[in-house]
DNA sequence: CATTGGCACTCTATGACCTAGAGTGCTAAC
DNA sequence: GTTAGCACTCTAGGTCATAGAGTGCCAATG
């Protein structure tokens, strides 16, 4: 199992020398006090429902007394891992002290062979990248009962392996670019003049020549090199090519911004009792739906390697109240690709989300990897 | 204003001849009935609270005594117009009652000249069709606050304007159609020999100039006569290209149902008192992802002009229960290409929800006009 | 001096009870 | 055929009492 890190933003620790008052400092408390906390978010997690002292005792295996308990409860309180909802309920664990416990206490359950097979199985290479995308977001859904979602791979990723031209009618050709293997994109482009198509199979004949195999960044740089040689040097041919690839390759303006999702099984996040607020519930799928913030969020995760977790508000967005977020890149031998991962309430089983997100993330990234 | 035509299955008309037991057939009290009915309908649109005889006096405009009313209300319980939620609530409509309001009783509110124009300029032609079918649905769920639903235009009503291929490697060809002016379809096809790009060439030219400008469906039908014709009679060329063409426009396997749609505004639904059990709402929403029965009722509007209306589980789908669809096919001059509509709560106001469907549609229509 | 038993206190959830109000159906009078 | 009157029903909402869970604090303890 991978290391599961921190979000860049909220790398806490745990607080040993800011005691806030008194004795967590001391070793053996802050050991206690820590089992307790797990005890009591994974009794949260099961249950859904605050803890109290005498319960805690029981749980988690510790000999004390409850009034004990209620002590250490009481500095968890006021160092805020823990809440109470009100005077004479349990307590219940607050965003910083679920981090607290995916951080340093969760003891993470691997899956099973046969669901990695399984899993295995559904994510096949040779499919449709769509339909793995697709099937990925499912799969994801699926096994954890919450939202699966899954970004798309961004396009200039890819290297182009093939490049062709079809003459649409006087002044429009569309141009056609094949990225990586299976991958097609198209273009219209407005020509400021007729071309032939004899002219243009030269022209993508050099072009394919030139750029074969290589991926959009690197022939951004490529042709921008070329625009600063001496037209001079170049034959016709060149400079038409070179003029005609560059209104290809620059994005056009508003299409900048063609990152997108694939989520399924957001329905699920409906019977979940923190979220029968149907208000938030609404504000929720409204921000699914807007998918800018929830971009934004998942691109966030793509710096960092392994399964990530956001708590809560800890993402930096009110709608994430009671909410979380697990979430993998994933990769192919040509670099990371995207993200993925689970959105479900903070209340979520950690220990089995994580190595689903983690396995689905690596199958998913090695199915896409380019045929040889 | 259009007529509105009830769905072919629903088709009721008010029961003059059926009278259940006893006055209902008198043309007076029937006038007032309706006039009760009416007063009724629109009143629980506008608050969603039951009324009672004595509000319903007032509101009619007719000159009875709440006693009276409550004899007519009875006999429209009995015929099964209205509904008691419990012995002394007032009465609501059920969706018999809405039926026969959206047929005979209902007075549509047309949109100002202004609102067209504005709705116009939103709906502009020139822009991409995937981009205008985006707008529409985003226009009818801001317009009336509901959900919008646009289906998406079958790809083989397009005619085919060119044809072009692109050896990929060895046995794989891409084959690229562009139909309709702007939109392009690629398809991959596997081939048992290996094509040299001249070959290629010859095939497309001799391809468009056989089906350029047709349709998918006369293409097929006119591949099935070449099928026929005796080999013997073509040229290889010929039974080169007609084999080709017959992979490529024969639809593969599981892709026969490339129906889809765009919605927007779902979330709208969630405010509504209606739907605030969770469960219900789930599994509304778990239709609207699921597609294919929301696809199958759409595609039942495909047949009729107008705008048509389908109440609550008239649908014959259960989780339509408590959901009005408010629909409109729209159609270039090409012909019938989708459904567009917009799905709320059956307490809707229909009097302004219809007209905005209705010139959504003929826009929408006009808009995706092929271009001269 | 950390731990614990004891105790007073607080807060919620639940159910019983009551009342006001809205609306009905029926009957008898008009 | 219509209506006034009346007994009846049902709900929404409020009050009240109670049981139960859990707390915080204090004084006792090993």
């Amino acid at each position: 199992m991978t290391r599961r890190t921190a979000p860049a933003r909220s790398g806490r620790s745990w607080p040993s020398a800011a005691s806030p008052k008194r004795k967590l400092a001391d070793p053996i408390l802050e050991e206690r006090a820590q089992q307790l906390l797990k005890a009591l978010v994974q009794r949260y997690i099961r249950e859904g429902q605050p803890t109290g002292s005498r319960t805690l005792t029981r749980e988690s295996g510790l000999n004390l007394s409850p009034a004990t308990v209620r002590n250490i409860m009481a500095d968890l309180e006021e160092a805020g891992y823990v809440r109470a909802p009100h005077t004479s309920a349990g307590r219940i664990p607050t965003d910083l002290g679920y981090r607290f416990f995916v951080d340093s206490l969760l003891t993470v359950n691997p899956l099973r062979e046969w669901e990695i097979e399984q899993l295995r199985i559904r994510l096949d290479r040779g499919t449709n990248a769509d339909v793995l995308i697709d099937s990925a977001s499912n799969l994801l859904s699926g096994l954890t009962q919450l939202a699966g979602v899954v970004t798309i791979p961004r396009r200039h990723t890819g290297s182009v392996r093939q490049l062709g031209f079809l003459p649409l009618s006087e002044r429009r050709v569309l141009a056609i670019l094949v990225v990586n293997e299976h991958e097609v994109q198209n273009r219209v482009l407005q020509t400021g003049r007729d071309y032939s198509g004899a002219e243009l199979e030269h022209i993508a004949n050099y072009l394919n020549a030139e750029f074969g195999g290589k991926n959009i960044e690197q022939i951004r740089a490529a042709l921008l090199d070329a625009m600063h040689q001496d037209r001079k040097e170049m034959t016709e041919l060149m400079s038409l090519a070179i003029e005609v690839a560059q209104r290809l390759f620059t994005r056009p303006e508003g299409e900048d911004e063609d990152d997108d999702y694939v989520m399924a099984g957001e329905t699920n996040l409906m019977t979940f009792a923190e979220l029968s607020d149907i208000e938030k519930l609404k504000q929720l799928f409204e921000a699914f739906n807007h998918k800018r913030d929830i971009i934004h969020l998942l691109d966030r995760c793509l710096t960092a390697d392994g399964v990530q977790i956001f708590i809560g508000q800890e993402s930096g967005y009110e709608v994430f109240d009671g909410v979380s977020l697990v979430t993998s890149r994933y990769q192919s031998d040509d670099g990371v690709l995207g993200v993925l991962g689970v959105i479900g309430p903070t209340r979520m089983p950690y220990g089995r989300i994580i190595p689903i997100v983690d396995v689905t993330a690596k199958l998913l990234g090695h199915a896409l990897n380019p045929h040889h």
